[in-house]
RNA sequence: GGAGAGGUUCCAGAGUGGCCAAAUGGGGCAGACUGUAAAUCUGUUGGCUUAUGCCUUCGAUGGUUCGAAUCCAUCCCUCUCCA
């Protein structure tokens, strides 16, 4: 095992807290194997990059030699997500459940060494509670203190609708620590108020609390939101590798420290050096993001997925750029010998309706052979095979008898 | 249990009998600019083989009316205060 320094140097990286230093400290000192804990919704199966943050220390602490342990969330996932607007989900089925599970394992072992892991489902313990003693747990807390939780206390606040099972979240969460004698949890800030919960109801079971470590929000490709399915500004692990490339080069300038320290395994001076020599105006911003697409997609498709996503991205976009289109192929799989380059733009996604379709038409952004087309009537016909089409930035491909 | 406020298009939020497919802002999409960055500017933003046309939409269902997001009834949901 490593020495402490080392051991600490590796854990806060890109840490933005921890509760408490001391605590984390003293654990990492005692020089045993520590339990680390992080626990997952077993809802979304489709992982994104806001996900491997944590997933990412989760690892860090698997190559120290720690023990982790990943705690699958069936029973919490009946609560619903406090941080969510939607209260009280359905309840997911067993068969979701197992198939959920099955998928996120496929992605997470990108990232987890699957050798040293454990996995238990929080069910384990909470389909056994019985009423009397999950009364005996929900009364060692007090609505002051599920008020200090800033989500409940705002919505609170705001008048919004808030429900008791959601309070049962923090609730559940901390009980999972109790019961696999947690170390230290890891989690995103979001996680905070659980996490202390955690600690709250290890002490009240005679345990050394655990110590809390918070990985940021990833912020999305916006800029803006936090990385999330639904605001669509994500990159998913299971993204092509062109699609994930082109995604990373979109992000703002900003953000591209962000992304380095979070997703990246590239040494902190050598992204101190990018910055230094991107803000003296010696290297082009643009390269060193392309350096930072380059290490992401590498870390999820590997090399020859990374190379491939760069060629795709410059062929598109760099000095001499041409539109791949023979990156999406499609064939004639229409009814008809002839359809209208609106049915045409809806059977590639470009466009919802018909209407969206004229919209784009009528607004210059769709090109058929590179030829802008504006008449939304035009008619394509099978016979015009070979063909290529473009429809806004991200729209192309070919349409060819296969 | 009682009293009051409220539920509008992707979101926020106007609209209180016809001029409403519904102001404005945000977001989205398209275009210009560019480094597929940011900022900015322009257009557009329910659907329909584009139409001074039709259909669907303003919590749900019924009703009044020539005509309803707007009025009435019942129901569902949320919030506030009181008990």
């Amino acid at each position: 095992m490593k020495s402490f320094e080392e051991q600490l140097g590796v854990i806060q990286r890109g840490v933005v807290d921890i509760v408490t230093k001391e605590d984390l400290a003293a654990k990492l000192k005692s020089g045993r194997q520590l339990v680390i804990k992080l626990g997952i919704d077993p809802t979304a199966a489709d992982i994104h990059l806001g996900h491997t943050v944590t997933l990412n220390k989760l690892r860090q602490f698997q190559d120290l030699g720690h023990r982790v342990v990943l705690i699958i969330g069936d029973y919490t996932a009946m609560v619903g997500d406090p941080s969510g607007k939607t209260s009280g989900r359905q309840p997911l089925t067993r068969e979701d459940i197992v198939k959920n599970v099955a998928d996120y394992k496929a992605q997470v072992f990108k990232i987890l060494n699957p050798d040293t892991i454990e996995i238990v489902y929080n069910g384990t313990w909470f389909e056994k509670l019985t009423f009397a003693e999950t009364l005996k747990l929900v009364s060692k807390f007090t609505l002051a203190q599920m008020l200090e939780h800033e989500t409940f206390d705002r919505r609170f606040k705001e008048g919004r609708p808030l429900s008791l099972q959601e309070m049962m979240y923090p609730v559940m969460q901390g009980y999972d620590s109790v019961m696999i004698k947690a170390d230290i949890e890891i989690g995103g800030t979001d996680q905070r108020f659980n996490v202390i919960a955690g600690r709250f109801l290890q002490r009240e079971s005679g345990m050394e609390p655990q110590a809390g470590l918070f990985t940021p929000i990833l912020i999305g490709l916006d800029g803006k939101n936090k990385m999330s399915k639904s605001l669509g500004n994500y990159i998913a692990l299971n993204d092509k590798p062109e699609d994930m490339f082109g995604k990373v080069m979109s992000i703002p300038d900003g953000l591209m420290r962000n992304y380095y320290e979070l997703l990246t395994d590239v040494e902190m001076g050598a992204i101190d050096s990018f910055e230094r020599s991107m803000n003296e105006g010696k290297t082009n911003p643009r390269d060193i993001k392309i350096n930072l697409a380059y290490e992401i997609v590498k870390k999820y498709t590997g090399e020859a997925g990374a190379k491939y996503g760069r060629e795709y991205f410059e062929k598109s976009f760099g000095a001499n750029k041409e539109v791949p289109y023979e990156a999406h192929l499609y064939e004639w799989t229409f009814g008809n010998t002839e359809i209208s380059v609106g049915e045409l733009l809806k059977h590639v996604g470009a466009a919802a309706s018909n209407s969206d379709a004229r919209r784009m038409v009528e607004q210059g952004g769709f090109y058929i052979n590179e030829m802008k087309i504006s008449d939304f009537k035009k008619i394509m016909r099978k016979g015009d095979m070979p063909f290529t089409f473009r429809a806004g930035k991200k729209n192309f491909g070919t349409f060819r008898q296969q």
